[in-house]
DNA sequence: ATGCATGAGCA
DNA sequence: GCTCATGCATA
């Protein structure tokens, strides 16, 4: 909150070539669609102000992946089409294959549901269904790094001070603290993107661009368009490790290419909706996330049957709770996860990811911080 | 900024 | 059915 009201421009041109070859002027113009909300804002002017104090090191951030090609021009270009973007960079795996995907397999299951369900369904105002839109999954390498996660950061209220203006320093955290060796490197990375991810925000407003419009622009520059969602969750550090690293090159390379050719027009646009229909989001009262979220810490991986039976007794779908306790489970694997109260804590057999403990007072009162959200305190469990 | 959702890929 | 990346829609 508080953040400026023009800052969501949930629009996004869907634009970008794939890599081989052709681009095309995207026919789409989805005017519409621009509810009130989510207006678009492009670009203002950049009041380039180079040099800006803050931006002293530059290098710092943009240089690390030094496999990311030099600039080019063809930032937020609308009408071209430029050359493939570097397939294969290390940082690659993430802009390499980019099949035209979009052919929908539905699910038996699921259509199943849907027919079940129709009228929770409704029109999605996507561009998922654009034959330019591209899934990162493809290049993805596979799950496994489940253990690289634990080393969360303190990323908010611990370091407050920093980065006031032109300060780089770099994340107290527990930098002598050597406790686990191979996690070590872990915690450079984390670092690292602690410190980008702020730099990058910082850099990105400085520039005068909303978090939309970065991931429109990574579209332009690598074929691969991001969300608004994700460009924030980036700077929020609320995404897996690994997913932070992969996206980092690419934010990296962007700001350095905004940051150089100031001035830059460009336009974006929408495209149509279309496709399939998209589940209404079903909203969860509240007293029914508090008996879902005791039961996450009970058991994070509830079986299917208890899922069923705590489908029932809460009153909703069991698809819903299925899907509650999946991205619970995801939120945990953030590189800053949700704070929890400790008693709460998940019993988890593998080490057990030590959460970040951003304000040592834990919560599980209603205190007035703003961490919220989460903070139901469980009231006894059942 | 974030809650619920989709879908690919894997087991 | 899970994980993981990602996003529409919304608070």
């Amino acid at each position: 909150m508080s953040t400026s009201p023009t800052s969501v421009a949930a629009a996004y041109a869907l634009h970008h070539h794939h890599i081989h070859t052709h681009h095309h002027l995207h026919p789409f113009h989805h005017q519409h669609h621009l509810d009130t909300s989510n207006t678009f804002f492009y670009p203002p002017p950049p009041p380039p102000t180079s040099s800006d104090s803050s931006s002293n090191n530059t290098n710092d951030l943009v240089l690390q992946h030094a496999d990311i090609k030099p600039p080019n021009p063809y930032l937020f270009s609308n009408t071209k089409s430029i050359s493939p973007p570097p397939p294969t960079s290390p940082t690659s795996n993430v802009a390499t294959a980019w099949p035209v995907i979009m052919q929908h397999h539905p699910h038996k299951a699921i259509e199943d549901y849907w027919a079940s369900n129709s009228s929770n369904y409704y029109q999605p105002s996507t561009y998922h269904h654009h034959p330019n839109y591209m899934t990162n999954h493809q290049f993805l390498p596979s799950s496994e790094h489940e253990h690289h996660f634990h080393s969360n950061q303190p990323a908010t209220s611990s370091n407050q001070g920093i980065l006031d203006d032109n300060e780089l320093n770099m994340i107290p955290s527990r930098a002598n603290n050597d406790t686990d060796d191979d996690e070590h490197q872990l915690h450079i990375d984390n670092n690292d993107l602690n410190r980008f991810s702020k730099q990058f925000k910082q850099r990105r407003i400085k520039l005068g661009y909303t978090q939309a419009d970065v991931g429109l622009a990574l579209g332009n520059l690598y074929g691969n368009v991001f969300s608004q969602t994700t460009i924030c969750r980036f700077e929020a550090l609320q995404l897996s490790y690994k997913n932070m690293c992969k996206l980092r090159p690419l934010l990296a390379k962007w700001l350095e290419d905004s940051e150089s050719q100031t001035g830059t027009t460009n336009s974006m646009e929408k495209i149509a909706a279309s496709g399939r229909k998209r589940k209404k989001r079903t909203s969860i009262e509240i007293s029914i996330k508090q008996a879902l979220e005791i039961q996450f810490s009970r058991n994070p991986k509830p079986a299917a049957q208890d899922i069923a039976q705590l489908a029932d007794q809460l009153q909703l779908e069991k698809e819903v709770v299925r899907v509650w306790f999946c991205n619970r489970r995801q939120k945990e694997k953030r590189v800053t996860p949700p704070l929890g109260d400790g008693s709460a804590s998940v019993s988890s057999n593998h080490h057990n990811q030590h959460r970040n403990m951003r304000s040592p007072s834990s919560p599980s009162t209603s205190h007035g911080t703003g961490g919220d959200y989460y903070d139901y305190h469980y009231p006894t469990h059942l």
